[in-house]
DNA sequence: ATGCATGAGTT
DNA sequence: ACTCATGCATA
């Protein structure tokens, strides 16, 4: 039981969890204005398309009392339920440790090429088109709109008026890149945290947005879709924010209640090492492959099997870990359809 | 900033 | 059982 050698969840044991000091990466700043928070409801989920959750609360957690010493010795917290989105932490960084991993930074500028993608966009990076538009304003939005060389995707034709990228079409990569720099340097600007954020875009739309997720979105750690389903909601925020960077604030926050989640499993370095080797052979192991690598590290089967799962999901982002080129066919996953565009080259 | 985790939706 | 979007907890 090298694994969770720590059970010790914190029961509850948040009074009121104390107001963030809004601190940023490095440099502290404090969020000065808020906008008017008049919308309290943070229950609002399941608004967006295509990824509605109208959030269920009752985790096995939360609702398993009754510790077992063998299923799941989790605890529980009675009052358990319902995400509330409690306030966040902030600072520090972590991954220092990689022993044998490839993966090292993010902010590589792949400057790919224009190539959009409606659904199953998932090949970014892909080309070596250095064609990047010139003209990285450092403060306001400049629309870089340029026109591809005619790639597949239907060329249908753009309205007479004209349709920015910012609102209407699929976002190229390059565009997603662009704007995620710019949208980080005018929320610094602004005095904003990536929480603040996230919590402004729920009082804003009714989708409320962790820390994690505006960071990942700057850092462009999303897949191309997601990337694209979030930025007209950064975009607006930021519209937002900029005119109402004067007004008197309100501040509404909700206290955060008990979230019961099983403990973050810390992975030994060594142990990691030997998924990461496993990966390489083999990134989708069955059951059965699942259960013997559980053994042998001595880690739960589903412990094992969420590693695998998080760690294709990160060979998918727009920064891949490692070096390998996120492709849609990295180890044969490649499924008999093709949406008929050609993936670049 | 990122690792491990949850859950809805798919396959 | 997997993918995908998302986030709590933590380094």
């Amino acid at each position: 039981m090298a694994t969770a050698t720590s059970n010790h969840y914190s029961v509850l044991t948040t009074p009121s969890s104390a107001p963030p000091p809004h601190s940023e990466s490095g440099s502290m700043q404090q969020a000065a204005a808020y906008r008017d928070a008049h919308t309290l409801l943070h229950s609002d989920y399941g608004t967006l398309p295509g990824g509605g959750h109208p959030l269920s609360h009752a985790h096995q957690w939360i609702t398993a009392l009754s510790h077992s010493d063998s299923g799941a010795p989790w605890p529980s917290s009675p009052l358990g339920d319902q995400d509330v989105k409690p306030i966040l932490h902030d600072s520090d960084r972590e991954e220092l440790q990689n022993s044998s991993s490839l993966q090292q930074q993010q902010q590589r500028h792949p400057h790919l090429a224009h190539q959009q993608a409606h659904h199953d966009a998932r090949a970014w990076r892909t080309s070596t088109a250095t064609t990047h538009i010139s003209g990285m304003a450092t403060s306001e939005g400049q629309s870089l709109t340029y026109s591809q060389s005619g790639f597949s995707l239907s060329h249908h034709h753009q309205h007479g008026g004209h349709q920015d990228q910012s609102d209407e079409d699929t976002p190229t990569s390059d565009e997603l890149e662009q704007f995620a720099k710019q949208f980080k340097q005018r929320r610094i600007k602004l005095g904003f945290t990536q929480a603040d954020v996230g919590l402004a875009l729920g009082t804003l739309y009714g989708n409320v947005f962790s820390q994690t997720t505006i960071c990942r979105f700057e850092a462009l750690q999303l897949s191309f879709k997601n990337m694209c389903k979030l930025k007209p909601l950064l975009n607006k925020w930021l519209e937002e924010a900029d005119s109402t960077s004067g007004s008197p604030t309100s501040l509404d926050k909700i206290a955060a209640q008990g979230r019961k989640r099983k403990k973050r499993t810390s992975i030994e370095v060594g142990v990691k090492g030997a998924l990461e080797s496993h990966f390489l052979k083999c990134p989708k192991p069955g059951a059965a492959e699942i259960n013997s690598l559980a053994d042998s590290l001595q880690l739960e089967k589903e412990v094992v099997r969420v590693w695998f799962c998080n760690r294709r999901q990160k060979e998918k982002r727009m920064t891949p870990a490692g070096g390998q080129i996120a492709g849609e066919d990295m180890y044969g996953d490649t499924p008999p359809h093709h949406g008929g565009q050609t993936p670049v080259q």
